[in-house]
RNA sequence: GGUUCGUUGGUCAAGCGGCUAAGACGUCGCCCUCUCACGGCGAAAACAGGGGUUCGAUUCCCCUACGAACUGCCA
């Protein structure tokens, strides 16, 4: 067989070479040890938290060894393909401040370009022509019902499943039959004619896992499909020896697939990257756990925690929890210091999938929200409420300083942080007393059945008489209130002798609280009725006579 | 079926031949001039099972069980 005739056959019009692209697309020059990372997803529609992950990782691991980190949109399948998938893409990043160092997604041009595969299909022509001409790929015109009937026969015989050795009898076509084939317009892909030998092994080393012995590539796999796009093997091995990555992070679903891709690069004659592959995320199911599913779990998609309004800091903070165990020390250690200060060490990433623990995320998001300022917090409120919450949104551009008022009363308590928000649309959740217009605003009273009407009317209704909210000892009055009532001033001493009392002045304030609120727990009471004012303060005691009556 | 990876408290996990087996979240209890939150103190809670190797295994080897990934003209 003439394979210089073959390619010439297949490629009529590729007239490029390898030797031409290995000068458009030369060796970056970087300092030592730099990392040159990519984040490569599919426009296939909402980001995933997985991918988010991977991005965080993978631009980390550039940033802080000087590297570049970029993004490629892998749309080779046209069928899977989203509208405005790769919009998303970018949008979802940039809310998690994951910028790139070039190319067009970072507006910019670089010679790398371009960043689509879908624009770079020439490159990957040249690249298996080149094959062909060594005698390394060939067109298979094998129809899928043959494929179909190949399959049927392994695994009768119950031998690996797979186009190789014997059963890939394109192999064997002859100039004359291939020629014939391709004038009759016969579709075709042009699959790998791999060297590899059945029985051999390849070592690959992975930081996080170590040592890998795995079973060499024998596979005939296919380089192009018919529409002469290529596979996404092929492209990764093209791309990222084209764009210079010389680190390969990616999910462990590739693991697999790293003898057939190492293969991919000795044939091309390319310099084979290094390669890490991280755990994904998993999401319970039963007794065991699964990798989080788009179409089953809402918290798959970044969207999701966007909607609910959590920081993206504080998603990025927990990723990092699970990226390195350790991270959390050190932050403890280092309070002041962020995830930019922290250095990340694949190999302490984790070997087996973890669960993602929405408990745990809220409480790390709680502890970020608590270093924001209230002035950090109203801008991003205002963010997230333009677009998921336009009444709040409205209160919070309306009244900047009545706004800072209530953020203040959840964030700090005399001289103390308070942990109580953890993401945006809590602050309607917990605290719709503050945030919800009156008209809209639905109070279900937490009362304790021990309460009677009575006894709750008489309550309010001394305290209605003065609100005590101009005095400098409000609790001082609350506490001559309850006591002209009957309600001992001291716990202490009202828990040695309940008897002796109505009840105490716990019971004074949280009937007050109740009525304001709704709620029997609350930040401080006396500023939540000086933030709302008086006249709403009023309105709500009413109305509460009226809902007990 | 084949190939590969994995399995320490409810969750995330440290550990890399010798420890009362860290820590964090969660849970529970106690304390902290009204509740909550914050904070402090404390408690319960784990090496999947079985064989080896070894003076000694959570750590090394093998087997079993369970889980996961791959096995496409999807990535």
């Amino acid at each position: 067989m003439d394979y210089g005739k073959l390619a010439e056959l297949i490629f009529p019009n590729i007239k490029g070479t390898v030797a031409e692209l290995e000068e458009r697309f030369p060796e970056r020059t970087l300092p030592e040890g730099a990392k040159v990372t990519r984040f490569a997803p599919s426009p296939t529609g909402y980001m995933h938290i997985g991918g988010l992950y991977a991005a965080m990782i993978s631009r980390k691991i550039a940033k802080q060894s000087g590297g570049v980190f970029y993004l490629r949109i892998e749309d080779t399948d046209k069928k899977r393909e989203v509208e405005d998938g790769v919009g998303e893409i970018i949008r979802s990043l940039k809310e998690f401040d994951l910028e790139f160092d070039e190319g067009p997604f970072a507006g910019g041009e670089t010679i790398y370009a371009p960043y689509k595969q879908s624009e770079r299909k020439e490159i990957y022509q040249i690249c298996v022509k080149e094959l062909m001409k060594k005698g390394l790929a060939y067109p298979c015109f094998c129809t899928a019902e043959e494929l179909d009937e190949i399959r049927r026969k392994q695994e009768e015989a119950k031998e690996d499943l797979g186009y190789y050795g014997k059963y890939a009898v394109a192999r064997n076509l002859t100039y004359e039959e291939i020629e014939e084939k391709i004038h009759a317009g016969m579709p075709y892909v042009v699959r790998l004619k791999s060297p590899g030998t059945a029985g051999a092994y390849v070592r690959y080393t992975d930081p996080i896992r170590g040592n890998i012995d795995m079973p060499e590539n024998i596979m005939d796999v296919v380089l192009l499909k018919s529409d002469g796009i290529p596979t996404y093997h092929f492209a990764h091995a093209v791309d990222d020896h084209f764009m210079r990555t010389n680190l390969v992070i990616r999910g462990d679903e590739w693991l697999a697939s790293y003898p057939l891709h190492k293969q991919l690069f000795e044939l091309c004659g390319f310099e084979l990257p290094e390669y890490v592959h991280i755990s994904p995320i998993m999401k319970a199911e039963g007794n065991g756990k699964r990798k989080l599913s788009k179409r089953k779990d809402p918290e798959a998609a970044v969207g999701f925690y966007l909607e609910q309004g959590y920081p993206s800091e504080s998603v990025l903070e927990y990723l990092m929890t699970i990226a390195n165990s350790n991270y959390e020390e050190w932050h403890m250690a280092n309070p002041d210091k962020t995830i930019d200060d922290f250095t990340l060490s694949l190999s302490k990433m984790p070997v087996s999938g973890a669960l993602f623990d929405m408990v745990k995320l809220t409480d790390v998001s709680k502890e970020m929200v608590s270093t924001f300022t209230s002035e950090q917090c109203y801008e991003k409120i205002l963010v997230w409420a333009e677009i998921y919450n336009k009444k709040l949104y409205e209160f919070a551009s309306a009244k900047k300083d009545d706004f800072l008022k209530t953020i203040d009363l959840w964030k700090i308590s005399g001289n103390k942080v308070r942990k109580d928000v953890a993401k945006w649309s809590d602050l309607t959740e917990l605290f719709g007393y503050l945030y919800v217009p009156e008209e809209e605003l639905a109070l279900s009273y937490e009362l304790d059945e021990k309460y009677t009407k009575e006894q709750l009317e008489e309550v309010i209704k001394a305290y209605q008489k003065d609100l005590f909210l101009d005095s400098d000892n409000w609790f001082g009055q609350m506490k001559l209130l309850g006591e002209q009532l009957g309600y001992c001033p001291n716990v202490k001493e009202y828990k040695k002798n309940p008897d002796g009392y109505k009840g105490s002045i716990t019971d004074i304030c949280t009937i007050v609280r109740v009525a304001v609120t709704g709620k029997k727990n609350s930040p401080d009471l006396f500023t939540i009725m000086n933030v709302i004012g008086k006249d709403r303060t009023e309105a709500r005691l009413n109305r509460f006579l009226e809902e007990v009556r």
